[in-house]
DNA sequence: GCCCCCATGCGCATCCTCATCGTCGAAGAC
DNA sequence: GTCTTCGACGATGAGGATGCGCATGGGGGC
């Protein structure tokens, strides 16, 4: 799964894609709409994480140009907050889903993997974790069948743990996964949610295990390590 | 069902054809009426969505030399929303439909649908969920066999909840399938509208579930989740 | 008149910080 | 080796701020 990032601010361009990278895409940037033309002429990408405010050509002209030769390609297009009317064009423009910025990395990845998983012609993906299923596109989590209604600091974190389950997660590995990049959240707010996560899934035997001085890690003890 | 666009604003034609893929068509679409009869020369389509207004040969022109040939081929006709001189002679001169520019999403899925269904030889296609029965065509909606009347806002919203089932709808991409791109719409009114739909169809055990921070989901709520 | 949409104000879920209490581990004395 | 003590880290309950979503009233247009 290649992908090109097409923004012009190189800090958070660097950033998106060191992300996907570690996600176990393929990911390159370019700084603007001409460049991103001559790279999708010379090479083949999958899916494009496109900024809309762009020096030169615009994000919703190069949109509109691209659909002309690359048809396949799935587009995730970066607005501002308040760009609503830009959000509106894009989307009827064609682009496959968009994200305001400022976002948080969990986030970004989970539309990136929706697309990808579209267009790979498959459904959205139920992830399961011992009693524990998740579905992230209908954004609705069951703990045995019942229904678990997760606010969204909650829920961002489960994400996160989910995909590294068995692995220990530092607390401000956590904060980055989460928070927005304008924000801040001291590490003791991830205590908290992760108490809160605890009280709703301890019950049902998935624990959140803590590695003191190093962080915690997701584990599903199975049913032979019943409490006395 | 493979449907052919003749539209010379690029960034129009290839909205439609996103908007079309989306929804599972498969979508070409060209600039010119004379690209048209080539495109339909070579390849085979069930479906044309012809702009009237193009430059060099205009469509209706192009519409009565392909009646001569292609007699199966259904005709959604785009027009400006002043000509109505252009509707008539377009209806007379063979064209199954119109749509006056500017359109919002839901409405152009609504007739391609409907004509597709007709190309198919099947009758008015009634969509149920739950308790809940529409038909497009006759812009009618039931609830528990009662009709139920909607003004064209509420109808419109109904509709882009029923194409994406369980699936949830950020306000913004409401307003991008109901609003026609010259228009825009608060966030608000989508909540105002939502509001409305829902004290006529939760009585009916239909629900809008507010996600928080994200959108708004369609669910039918079975028999089984009684309050107490 | 009916429909559409915006502005305003309110209520409440969510979020985060703070403060307190509990727990774990290491080091030192015996 | 064992017991004790102490310091640091983690858990958790409470409270205040924030912002989201909902309801309502009214103005404007067809």
């Amino acid at each position: 799964m290649r992908i090109l990032i097409v923004e012009d601010d190189p800090l958070l361009a660097d950033g998106v894609a060191q992300l996907l990278r570690g996600a176990g895409y393929t990911a390159d940037y370019v700084g603007s709409a001409e460049q991103a033309e001559s790279a999708l002429a010379a090479e083949s990408f999958d899916l494009l994480v496109l900024d809309i405010g762009l020096p030169g050509m615009d994000g919703l002209e190069l949109l509109s140009r691209l659909r002309a030769r690359h048809k396949a390609i799935g587009v995730l297009m970066l607005t501002a907050r308040d760009a609503l009317n830009e959000r509106v064009r894009g989307l009827n423009l064609g682009a496959d889903d968009y994200l305001t910025k400022p976002f948080a990395a969990v986030e970004l990845l989970a539309r990136v993997g929706a697309l990808a998983r579209r267009s790979r012609g498959q459904s959205s993906l139920r992830r399961e974790f011992g009693p524990l299923s998740i579905d992230d596109e209908a954004h609705r989590a069951w703990l045995h069948g019942q229904p678990l209604d997760l606010p969204q600091r909650e829920w961002a974190i489960l994400g996160f743990f989910l995909d590294h389950p068995e692995k220990v997660l530092s607390k401000e590995r956590i904060v980055a996964a989460v928070c927005r990049w304008d924000q801040d959240m001291s590490v003791n707010a991830v205590e908290v949610y992760v108490s809160r996560l605890r009280t709703k899934l301890e019950p049902a035997g998935i624990r959140i295990r803590t590695i003191r001085g190093l962080g915690y890690m997701l584990e599903d003890l199975p049913h032979d390590a019943k409490p006395a």
